[in-house]
This record gives structure tokens, C-alpha cells and sequence, in this order.
DNA sequence: TTGTAAGCGTTATCAA
DNA sequence: TTGATAACGCTTACAA
């Protein structure tokens, strides 16, 4: 069967350690050795190197796989590479790089039914670790894949009670922080966009406004907390409605940037102006808001640190620390001051 | 040796085939034969699917990668998760994701040494295919892996000669229309930021702007024609330079997004105005661009029909289309009109 | 329709 | 240090 010929001109399949064992003249468990970096007699080792670079031989890490159950893959499961996820997913793909993995990326679109999809496909990959943004529709595949021994990191959303490793952000005192802000400079009627509230980092982030409020004895007024589900096209339209009340609010705060630019694109529709007309802060940090004429002021997700605390995570756990028990990383934010909010009489925001 | 107890209380390591033929009474060809969808005695049929709830067991596609060579994985190397690819991305995920397999990321940055360590990886891991901006720097990898049978995608870049399939624009036909345009406004000192010449789109998207002027007549002005290498920094430093001729552009071509936005920032820095004092045009278009307060007019790249049909491509080649020979796929481009260039006095252009 | 067993390309064990 | 060989978990003839 071996015998088939090959057209083409081209010798198809790769060779296998067995060819190149052959080549060299040395039993197969050599080549292995080699290529593990094991010992190896110095005239073997040429006729080895010889070998190789003559059939361009790869090692098979499938097959390695196989023995060592090891893929050296580290699943991703996002939501969609918007632009928060494309910048993470950068520098994580580059500091997983740098541990001779690679990410096996997956998208569910934030459907529950292909994040099961995506589950089962990491496990049946058998990615060597998984990373992903916790939802608690999938809580119980989770669980699954952590018995049987799958290290899996959660980032930007928890599933509580669940033994996995996390790494998230200081999502109450960052926002805490954005409103302490807009209450120094003068604002008291302040409203959020709130995310979805099935997701801890939405609600930690409204806790965090409400706390501020309160903490400055400014009593909440539930006609400025609106439900965002962090889409911009529902804080387009509520814009529009908050600013028509009969108290509009002086400033927005938005749980996440694509949220912001809706805001903004209300107020663009309407030849509105920020800050003038109103203060915006937003929760994530794009090159957009950079680039914004008067810039937007953000709060910043350290991504670059996310994604080497991820992968230090990831290494402990695939080392020796596989054992240990589940870590949770909190890591502070930074509030970049810019031009969407500005201070106003104090008399303009009671 | 198979005795040791396993602590924790967690069964540890995932079940086998074997297991859940033990478990269902069964042979494991049967439990094969029922995973690959071949008929199967009813009720032998409900005892797999007991045994496999109970055991939540999930196929090892590493062991029956080994067996039939198929990894359901797709290489994809780029050069980074800039704005463009990371829409990109989302597509192709998507669209990947619908025949079952997943992308396996990679990230070079523009190192040719990790390109390579990138290519190693992927023929290492045995992926499906692979998709990849075509790069001279690799060629004899990207043959090596031809020639062992790899399907390979080149898009926005080619390397010449090799036979693989290929998904581009028409970066020398887009470019063309748009510097037409240009002059259709009046423009007759319209520069180009060029990208890395040694780039084939970049030489493309420079013919088609001497096509456009030559066409009309109009005489190629060498200090008209700056080498942006494709970055923003270097674009700022050229807008500089470039209105500070004694005949400035009355128009710039930025031959992608990221020198546009080095155009812009140079503008923004010098209180200038686009399009009163200068009009630009950018190939690549990106939500920022969309956002802006005047609109930057931009080529956009059919995204999701490239995804698409790089997906399309990649099914055929691993279904009955492996011999056929290396396919092209052109694809046109859209000019969007914003606000970025305007209309102006034809002695002004002079 | 089912059971049996060979084999995929490695790694790892064991003698030599 | 090396060679020979038994796994790893699956697919796939082949025989029943």
C-alpha cells in the first residue's frame, strides 16, 4: 500500500522520525533523545542534524501529543475580537509565544449554545489550558473539564464558587474612582450605562458608581441607572432619552467603550457637544478615544499585564503548581484624564 | 501501575474510548463507529450514549488526528491584531468556525525569525491548512510545506512563483480609482505615503497611483511619492515635510489606515483641517475612520467576503480539490465617501 | 452490525 | 549512550 506512487513531483507526506532514523543510521529512540535535548554521542548527533535538514523533517506533535498529553495549545474563547479583544489578545498571544505555545482561538458571538460548541472543542483538542471570559451558562461544562484536570482561567467575567484561576480587574474601585471624579468636578446629576447584569464585571461596575454617589451623600436616581446590555446601539437611544428628561444628567459614565461611542454618536447626531454639553467617562480605553478630537477620558485595562499575569498563571499551573489551589489576580486600572469631562458650576449639576 | 489512587476526589484524567466501551458493554470499534456516525444497533446505540453522558467523555482528536491526519485546525499567521486583521479575524473565525475547525493564531510582529519559528510550529502541529500574508523572507519554508502537501492561503501579500491559492484585492485597480477621484476634485499635487516596497501590495497600490496621473496626464512629481514603510510615525514625519515643499499636496493617498492616521495627527498637531487645507484618502478603512468628525474617505477591503471565500477555498482543498491547480482570488474593493477630501479650484491645484 | 487487531509517530522503559 | 519495544487512544480493515 506504501507503494502507491506519488504524482506531482513532490514527495507528499512528511517524514517521520522513523526515515530520518534510517538516514542517520541510528535507532529511532536516538532521533527521540535528540530531540529532546538528551545526551547524545557527537557523531550520531551530525548524522542526525544531517538527516533532518536533508528530509525537513518535523517532529509530529501530534503524535507526541499523544504520549505526553501535551499539546502545547492554549484555548481562547472570546466573545468577538472587538477592539478590547484584539489588543489583549496581541499581547497574550505574544507572551503565550514566548513559552513555545500557541493560542487555539475560538469565538462564540455570545451564543450559549456555541460557547458549549467551543467547550467541547477545546476538550476534544486537548488544549494544554483554557482561557476564557466566565459566563454561567457554561458552568457546568467548566466544572467537567476542571475534573478532569484542565487548568482554565477566567478574565473580565467570574463564574463564582468554580476552582479556576482568575484574573480580573478592580472593576468597583476603577468605576468608584470615574465618578469620585465627575463628583469633584462638579457633577452631581450622573448617570451610567449600565452592561448586561448577568455578567459580575456589569454589576461590580454599577456597585462601584452607586457606592460613590452614596459615599458623597448624592441620593441614586434610578432614572439615570440604564440598562446598556454594553451595546452601542442601546446607549445611543439612551442618550437621547436621559437627555430629554426633565433633569438631564451632566455626565455619563459607560460600563464599556462601545457603549461610549454610542453616547457619542447620539451627541454627534445632534451636534451636541462633549464636554460642553455633557461629560462622558468610559470603561475600557480604545485608540479611538485617543484619537477623538477632544479625547475621551477612560478608564484603561492594564492588557498588556492581564495577559502576562494570564500567562504566568498558565505556566505555574502547567509546572509543578498544578496542585495548588485556584488563585484569584485583581489588578488595578487607570483612569486617563482627557477631554470629554469637564468641570461645571456647582450650581449647574443639583 | 494503573492503580495509583488519584487524590483530590476529582476523577483526574479524561476517559477513554475504551473506557466507554467497558462502560456500554460494547466493543470499541462500535463506540468508533457510533462517534463517526455509522449506523449503529439501537440499543447498543442508547448504551453508548449513557455510557458517554455518565463518563462525559469527548472524542481525542489528538489520538485520531494521528489515525487520519486531520487536525481540524487552520494555521493562521499574522503580523499582528491591528484593527484590520482583528476584523479579519472575527470573520474568518466565524466562518471557520461553521465547518468545524478552529484557527490556530499566531503572531510574528514583523520578526522574520519568529516567522519562521511560526511556520516550524505550524508543519509541527500538523494544522489543516494554512493562511498567511505571503512574505519572501519565508519562501523556502512556505515550500517545504507545499511540496509535503500543506494547502496554503496567501493573502495581501504574494510570493511570487509559489503554488499556492491566493485571496487579494485589487490593490492596484482600487488605488487607481481613488487617486482618479482625487483629480475628478480638482487635485493635480496629490502624494502617496507609500507601505514596504518590499511588499507586493504596496508596489501595487504605487502603480495604481501612477497609473491614475499618468492616464490624466499629469506629471509624477518624485517628491510627491514618500516610502511610509506602512507606519504612522513615519507618516507624521512625511505630512511634515510634505506641506512644507514649496508646492505642497493639495492631496494624500495613504497607502494603508495606519498612515492615515499619521496623517491625521500631524494635521490635528498643526490645527490644520481635513479637508480644507489638505484632503486624504486612506486605503483600509476602520471604525475610527467612520467615527471621525468629518469621515475619512477610504478603500475598504471586503472583509468578510475574503473570509469567506478564504474559507471556501481551504474546503475544497481538503475535500476532493486538493489536486487542483493553485487558484487566484481577486477581489474589488469599495470607496467610501466621507468628508476627508473635497472639492477645490483647479488653479489651486496646479 | 459487531469484535478483533494492526498501525499512526512519538516517548519512555529496559537491557545491553 | 544506545537499540528494541511497549504503550498512548483512536480509526479502519477484515473476519465473523
Amino acid at each position: 500500500m506504501d507503494e502507491t506512487p506519488v504524482y506531482g513531483g513532490a514527495k507528499k507526506r512528511p517524514s517521520t522520525i522513523t526515515d530520518v532514523a534510517a538516514e542517520a543510521g541510528v535507532a529511532i529512540g536516538t532521533v527521540s533523545r535528540y530531540l529532546n535535548g538528551f545526551p547524545i554521542r557527537r557523531g550520531n548527533r551530525d548524522q542526525i542534524e544531517a538527516a533532518i535538514a536533508k528530509l525537513s523533517y518535523r517532529r509530529n506533535a501530534v503524535a507526541a501529543a499523544m504520549k505526553t498529553d501535551l499539546t502545547h495549545m492554549i484555548g481562547l474563547l472570546v466573545p468577538s475580537f472587538d477592539e478590547f479583544h484584539a489588543v489583549m489578545l496581541e499581547d497574550l498571544a505574544r507572551s503565550v509565544r514566548k513559552t513555545g505555545r500557541a493560542l487555539l482561538t475560538y469565538c462564540h458571538s455570545n451564543d450559549r449554545r456555541i460557547m458549549g460548541e467551543a467547550l467541547d472543542f477545546f476538550a476534544t483538542q486537548r488544549v494544554d489550558a483554557l482561557i476564557m471570559d466566565g459566563a454561567p451558562e457554561v458552568r457546568d461544562r467548566v466544572e467537567t473539564l476542571l475534573g478532569q484536570g484542565m487548568p482554565i482561567i477566567f478574565y473580565n467575567n467570574d463564574i463564582q464558587g468554580v476552582p479556576a484561576d482568575r484574573v480580573m480587574v478592580e472593576n468597583r474601585m476603577a468605576t468608584h474612582r470615574a465618578v469620585s471624579h465627575l463628583i469633584d468636578l462638579g457633577h452631581r446629576r450622573i448617570a451610567i450605562l449600565t452592561g448586561d447584569m448577568h455578567d459580575s464585571s456589569a454589576r461590580l461596575r454599577l456597585e462601584g458608581y452607586q457606592a460613590a454617589l452614596a459615599e458623597r451623600g448624592i441620593a441614586g436616581n434610578p432614572e439615570y441607572v440604564v440598562d446598556g446590555d454594553w451595546k452601542s446601539e442601546n446607549a445611543y437611544q439612551a442618550t437621547r432619552q436621559l437627555l430629554a428628561l426633565a433633569k438631564p444628567p451632566t455626565a455619563i459614565f459607560a460600563s464599556n467603550y462601545g457603549m461610549a461611542i454610542g453616547v457619542l454618536g447620539w451627541m454627534k447626531d445632534q451636534h451636541l457637544s462633549v464636554p460642553d454639553d455633557l461629560s462622558l467617562i468610559s470603561f475600557d480605553d480604545v485608540a479611538l478615544f485617543r484619537l477623538h478630537e477632544v479625547g475621551i477620558t477612560a478608564i484603561a485595562q492594564p492588557l498588556a499585564r492581564i495577559a502576562d499575569v494570564m500567562t504566568s498563571l498558565l505556566v505555574s499551573r502547567l509546572g509543578d503548581g498544578a496542585e495548588l489551589p485556584a488563585r484569584t489576580m485583581m489588578l488595578d486600572c487607570d483612569i486617563i484624564l482627557r477631554g470629554s469631562t469637564r468641570r461645571i458650576a456647582a450650581s449647574a449639576g443639583s
